[in-house]
DNA sequence: ATACTTTTGTACTGATCAGTAAAATATAGG
DNA sequence: CCTATATTTTACTGATCAGTACAAAAGTAT
């Protein structure tokens, strides 16, 4: 059994990853086909072949951006060090994130939301699901800094949360444009002393 | 003297206007000349004899609906009442924007920015400047509710004036794919908390 | 009226768009 | 070696892209 036929001369993944750069870039409209060509090595025929349109390629690179970024962030929120320690660790990693890469191209789950959530139904589902998730784990860390008492229990904890993602996504927006890392440090560590 | 010629049959601000709904709606790159022409009501020579081209109508949409934009908050932000009622006023005012709109646009200068901030330096300049003026008045008013007493003094102006921008902006991004006013209403409710 | 100036509508440009057709190539199974 | 199958390469499609050329139209100035 197995497979017979020419064996593929490449893998998936590494694919989806040079397209990611492309689209981190310079979104998705901006950037053709032969673009995506170039970046990944394919021809025309195999990327065809293989995923049978630019926006099938588009929504691998947006969920495997998902994925590898929602489980980075989880991971720190769920860290055995203090919930402070926790939340400053998230902060510094989009503070990283946003300005260790290469240059000013802030998160690309946000650039597709804004570019085409309301007309595309892929984009808006990965990204309220990212949202979501993100969210979710930072309710459980700030319930556990209540428990532990590291967090005021007069203060509710969906309110704490909301307010700690708005702030959040609001300082990778404003990362983008302002480039600033003082900036940002100053707008994260106002952050931080919002939760403690 | 005075001006001779065929005379215009348009005026300039009522066709940027309507290249705003379109840019708005779609973004730069998704929208094409022949939309332009469309929605605009002018033919092709018209349009180009007038602007030159697809980026110096973009560029003037932006900068309407900057001016228009950064008027109405500082409006806001500027009325002789209590500085808590200003602020709730301003959230008021976004949320009205991002729900009461036709359909989840979010903000012009937002999606402008994470579209083309990183290629097209009049978008960054436009955009920046935007954020700049915002975070001004909005220190000045701070400044106000700590010399009255309505603002604890505890808490640098700075600081609060950047937070609370960041989580402005966040409440943005966040409304364009969530789209649950009440969520919004949560999260504006959280941040007014932040700074009484 | 005539000359002059500007705008308008239309037809057009070469470039590029996303996607396809099909022959050549490379493997597996027999 | 032969057949079946899948991938690669190349050339190609009609559509659409932003922008232009230019003549007809519609005014002012004299």
């Amino acid at each position: 059994m197995g497979k017979s036929g020419r064996p593929r001369e490449f893998r998936d993944t590494a694919v989806i990853d040079a397209a990611m750069e492309l689209f981190w870039t310079n979104g998705y409209e901006a950037c053709s086909t032969e673009d995506l060509c170039k970046q990944t090595g394919l021809g025309r025929g195999s990327l065809y072949n293989a995923f049978g349109s630019k926006h099938v390629i588009y929504e691998k690179v947006l969920l495997r951006y998902h994925e590898i970024g929602i489980e980075a962030q989880i991971a720190i929120l769920q860290q055995p060090v203090p919930v402070k320690d926790r939340i400053r660790a998230l902060l510094d990693w989009v503070i990283h994130e946003d300005f260790s890469e290469k240059g000013r191209r802030g998160c690309l789950l946000i650039n597709a939301a804004m570019e085409r959530a309301q007309r595309d139904p892929t984009v808006e589902r990965i990204f309220n699901q990212h949202v979501n998730r993100l969210e979710e784990a930072l309710r459980q860390t700030i319930e556990e800094g209540r428990n532990s008492g590291e967090i005021a229990l007069s203060r509710e904890t969906n309110e704490l949360a909301s307010l700690f993602l708005s702030s959040y996504y609001g300082l990778r927006v404003l990362n983008v444009a302002a480039q600033s890392r003082e900036r940002a440090v100053q707008t994260a560590e106002a952050t931080l002393k919002l939760l403690f």
